[in-house]
DNA sequence: ACAAGCTATGTTATCGGCAACATACTCTGT
DNA sequence: ACAGAGTATGTTGCCGATAACATAGCTTGT
């Protein structure tokens, strides 16, 4: 688009129709506002004929309940708050209408509320916005210390949970350690024999980013290889680029693994430029498995997450939290690995 | 991450604080909760003493104003709703953040209301929603003919707005219309000595591919050179992939015009495959400028999209609507041309 | 010095639901 | 045939703010 000419077209001129209410629900039928409240909130002892006249009046009028009458009374809205940042950086929109969509499907709304993670006031700003607007509860999207800080500090006015990102070390028995997540990953390399690894990182405020360096080293030792040595970025290829190209030479790990396939992107590009085959010379995985992994060159080994699943896991968590119930069970499935070209047997007995 | 068992942590035992109201805050100042009130509102005519009591008062209580009454007595709600679909696909969860922002500093909140644009009874569903919670307005952030039908519908009962994406050809002087947006890649392809291009469009219900597609044929045209077709995707790296995977033959074009970044990127694995050289044989440029086309291989040519500024001149436009005032000016940037690798000369004279 | 006119503040009604209590009506048993 | 129990429905008050109207207290003019 050019200017904010062309941005948008406004809707016709606005009438807004005053909505009907329970009372002109009530005189439409004949009956008392307090029998319509009732059949609303399906309360059984109606008399067949006087649900009649109702059920008519609301699809005569078509009547909507005003949900904002309705938290005033009962002091509990119908609104989740999901704190984020950077969202369109790290990528996992998926989460985002994950979340949307399993709280629509709760009768809730979600509202979207984007910090500035570097201004330090914004988590104080959003705070007071959360407890004015009268959310129901927060949900962080992120996992950087930052939110996690924020959200301790909100749980003490209204519920709030934290959606951790995939770490690919979950809480599981040690059976399944290595068919899933990171060191999935790493058993991948170790079977195409890699013994020298490198790990590229995500920032260590991320707890997902710590989470995956963990299993990384717990399954590069577990596997009994060698890991090189850690390189950081900010989950950008910008920074997964500048990780390989900044180093004055390049270690002799035949094998990088990835914290998320951005920087993975970032980090062959270096690596070709500094004369790498991959796979030939050297293997390259990321963890997520964006859409678009699968159309790099080479396309990524990686780790496949749901995140349009974690969403709704992580509003389902929530919810059971704001109305004490039974957590509705989401099943999120653990990432698997998918194996693609930018992964290879290792260069073999080649001297340097 | 591995299952629900580790998707997050739940927060501490919630013991929800009942809120200070105006008239806690009446009662502490030793006044009428009408002149809380009418503080609050910045009210001149309040003697600075009383004044003084209000104020602390407040600041002792911690105090803050409950908007689910305000809004149920003054009809008008401060949240307006986002109507989303694909989020994660096109990339502008940039689009999404930067109107919440500016939802923020205007005092509104963003509801996200994901559509299932599969599901034609999701949109009545979401106009159910809409309604009910009593939204100041609707904003359609991606601008499909589904989308603009259902504003179409909705705007009948509240003010709706349609935030057009980039479309590359601004209705602006023509002077400046070689200078962004897609002419201004066609003018660049023609300097490197292009004649015959191809065009990959997005999905044609998509008003901005429309737009495009448009702009690229109209740009063809005033730059005497020759289009040699057009495929059609849907937004997505696979379908650029297979957009030239599956063609019989590869038509004679020497430069590729793509609708997004992503869908370029697929094209380019898909023209490598097949023996070319990006940009020894073929030109390849792409759109939106998403934060990994840097890094692809080769680096994409693209135009440079601010979708946050996007989103925020959206909201603008939409608040103009609700509140019958001037439109704050968002200036968005045009969208500028990025050069990078993938884009050289023309491979001159040399036979088919 | 007192009516008229302001000014600062208080009182009451209202938004659209829900909840507690109130009442009219029906059914049952004796 | 009528008390008592139960059922269907109506009435009133409340959530926390705003708006309209009401009333004290202070100026001002003559």
């Amino acid at each position: 688009m050019g200017t904010s000419a062309d941005l948008g077209r406004a809707g016709p001129a606005t009438f807004r129709v005053k909505a009907a209410t329970i009372y002109d629900v009530a005189r439409a039928a004949g009956v008392s506002h307090q029998t319509v409240s009732r059949f609303l909130k399906g309360f059984e002892g109606i008399r067949p004929e006087t649900r009649d006249k109702v059920v008519q009046a609301i699809d005569a009028l078509g009547y909507r309940p005003n949900l904002t009458a309705r938290s005033l009374k009962s002091g509990r809205s119908h609104r989740i708050g999901a704190l984020t940042h950077d969202i369109s950086k790290v990528g996992p929109g998926g989460i985002v209408e994950g979340a949307s969509v399993g709280a629509r499907e709760a009768g809730y709304m979600l509202d979207i509320i984007a910090l500035d993670a570097l201004n330090p006031r914004a988590i104080e700003e959003s705070l007071a916005l959360i407890t004015q607007h009268d959310l129901a509860g927060v949900l962080a999207l992120t996992s950087t210390d930052a939110m996690t800080s924020a959200i301790e500090r909100i749980a003490f006015r209204v519920p709030a949970y934290v959606a951790k990102e995939s770490d690919g070390m979950p809480d599981e028995p040690r059976s399944k350690l290595s068919s899933v997540g990171v060191p999935a990953l790493v058993a991948h390399l170790a079977e195409l024999g890699h013994r020298r690894l490198m790990h590229i990182a995500g920032p260590d405020t991320w707890s997902a980013s710590r989470n995956r360096t963990r299993a990384y080293e717990s399954a590069v030792q577990a596997q009994g290889l060698h890991s090189v040595g850690i390189l950081y970025g900010d989950w950008s290829a910008r920074s997964g680029y500048h990780a390989i190209a900044n180093l004055a030479a390049l270690p002799d790990a035949t094998a990088f693994v990835v914290s998320n396939d951005q920087m993975a992107l970032g980090a062959m590009l270096a690596l070709k430029e500094r004369g790498r085959r991959i796979p030939e010379d050297v293997s390259v995985v990321g963890t997520d498995d964006i859409p678009e992994a699968a159309y790099f060159d080479p396309p990524l080994t990686t780790l496949r997450n749901d995140f349009e699943a974690q969403g709704r896991a992580a509003v389902y968590q929530l919810l059971a939290l704001i109305e004490h119930s039974e957590v509705k069970l989401v099943t999120v499935p653990p990432p698997m690995i998918v194996v693609r070209r930018s992964s290879g047997p290792e260069p073999g007995s080649r001297p340097g």
